[in-house]
DNA sequence: CTGAAAGCGCTAACAT
DNA sequence: ATGTTAGCGCTTTCAG
């Protein structure tokens, strides 16, 4: 049983293969192919389970019906869980998802970008890592339809979809401070990038109004965590003073607590903990931990309704729109007051 | 700037596009074409950063360079981490990823391979649901090359690689009774995929030999938690004589103990525990989980290699290997001595 | 209403 | 050593 393509159908039904791609393409009608006609077809098609090869299909066409999903790491629950629902919506739309991450390296993205545009996919999702403006804007300029999520590159005018950083580490931060917590640190990666600067801002900010002093540690990244885990066990042990730490991402957070445990940190009495993300490591820890969730689903369907907008109209409003969702605060005993 | 295509540069450089294919693909010596000629066409190439259409290489050569990932769900941190170390060394070899989530669902499986098909993957690896036995079986007759794993299919003649699972439940389930357990219950999926079913096998074997009685509880799968939480909660109020639990996947593991910390529920005085998988909440529960870990990079590992290697020889070796990983069992405070 | 034919961009026999 | 040419399977003018 090969593989049969168009014509071997169009032959077996002796009509003219034109008439077959009309009638697959549901054009029968603006054709007037007639309907007994366009129902054999039919039927016989579904009988052997034609499939028109979809390579020869987007050679034609320039479509490809694949949607590029560039995420950071796919490993991280923040982005395995986006991807996940984008995915669903993806498929359900007929559009299939080749993804890849980016581990915010600037020449892998671009690489990346390259291989996707080379494989004609229709649209892009990413969350972009700083260097990689000039890619993105090539795309734009080439009327690819992109969405940034997660954060946003200042001087390109690409649609994106964030959260409010910088309201939800003040906010958090704020509560910090009203449960009395005067020496509070911020932890996070080190990074340029827009979400992370509003974060450490909002932290910033809140402490401003209440006079204290700032403390913040940044971490390089890298996939080790053992080299994340030595750096905050260090910084822990240098800052005895310290009486709250807020960690500014999910994997921070989780690594901070594992030095946590193993200095024998007493939560929240020795020191109270906040993260950015809330996820099952969180909610599971004794204490539990106050976070500072993402709401998920809405930034992935979000995205992907941007973009599924953009695929379907071929409108090209130069109008570019931003969404930025708000976040939910989980306030739980690990941020309890300091003071009771 | 338009695309240019390889006739664009052979015009421009007055030789033919066949001899530019050549050169592209490293036939340049096989086909006896001058060192200068291989030269100017490279740097012109370079130059204008000329990249060969992809899909029309595929459709005429049939070769996609894509390899189809199913997993059951990306959003599991086992399948997402799997999927990460898969994906680099995919892209190292030149493949891409597509993948997508079955959610165990045959139906859907059955459909996605069908996608995967149509868009001509040149390789295959699945995390296979029950039930797509005939759909691997046409896939292999038509010489895909395909590679499982997690679990396989018992009259599917495909590689595959997987644990051993059966003696990792043994040996923990031994390991609880001698601690001095005596009503040990295993909650898991109620599935029957082979690696739930040597799971369960092991528990069962383990307690057999003690002449202890089992206490199985099966969990319907849901995306909801509530709905596996809320078994697992009337499962533990009605079995007040337990002292020991086995969780048979970190989904249940993890909502075993949401349900733990909900009942208040004193581990391991009341309850001692163990999950199969190893992650992050397991290790940062209080007190921590004893758990089975799978060895992560090395069944990706082994998986990539089995595919590239299938990929690279068109050798139709009729044999198939079956690869049977080792688990790495870390005893935790969850599951210390009942007696001391 | 239907069919012939021209490509989409590339590869690889088959000339030359 | 290099060029000619015939497709891969499909869509889509343009003629009947």
């Amino acid at each position: 049983m090969k593989k049969l393509s168009i014509i071997d159908i169009a032959n077996h039904l002796n009509v003219s293969k034109t008439t077959i791609s009309f009638i697959l393409n549901g054009r029968a009608e603006e054709k007037r192919i007639g309907k007994e006609l366009v129902e054999r077809v039919q039927k016989f098609v579904e009988e052997v389970g034609y499939k028109p090869n979809s390579l020869a299909k987007s050679l034609r066409t320039g479509k490809s019906n694949i949607i590029g999903l560039m995420v950071e790491d796919i490993s991280n629950p923040f982005f395995s869980a986006i991807a996940r629902l984008i995915e669903d919506r993806a498929y359900k739309n007929g559009y299939k998802i080749i993804y890849c991450s980016t581990d915010n390296d600037t020449l892998k993205t671009r690489e990346l970008i390259n291989m996707f545009r080379d494989r004609h996919v229709d649209g892009y999702i990413i969350a972009p890592p700083q260097g990689i403006e000039d890619d993105i804007n090539s795309l734009l300029k080439d009327g690819m339809p992109v969405v940034l999520f997660d954060r946003h590159l200042p001087n390109v005018n690409a649609d994106f979809v964030e959260i409010d950083n910088l309201f939800s580490t003040y906010n958090a931060t704020k509560h910090l401070i009203q449960q009395g917590y005067k020496n509070i640190a911020f932890i996070t990666f080190a990074s340029g990038q827009t979400q992370m600067q509003a974060r450490l801002q909002g932290y910033h900010e809140a402490l401003n109004e209440s006079g204290y002093k700032p403390v913040v540690q940044e971490i390089i990244f890298n996939q080790n965590e053992d080299l994340i885990i030595a750096p905050i066990t260090n910084f822990l042990k240098k800052n005895k003073k310290l009486d709250a730490v807020f960690f500014g991402t999910n994997h921070v957070g989780t690594c901070g607590l594992k030095v946590i445990n193993g200095l024998g940190i007493k939560v929240p009495s020795d020191l109270a903990v906040v993260s950015f993300d809330d996820y099952d490591v969180f909610k599971l820890f004794s204490p539990p931990v106050t976070a500072i969730a993402q709401p998920i689903e809405a930034i992935a369907d979000s995205v992907i309704t941007v973009l599924l907008n953009k695929l379907n109209t071929s409108s090209q409003h130069i109008s570019s729109q931003s969404i930025i969702l708000k976040t939910d605060f989980n306030i739980r005993e690990s941020s309890k007051t300091a003071t009771s």
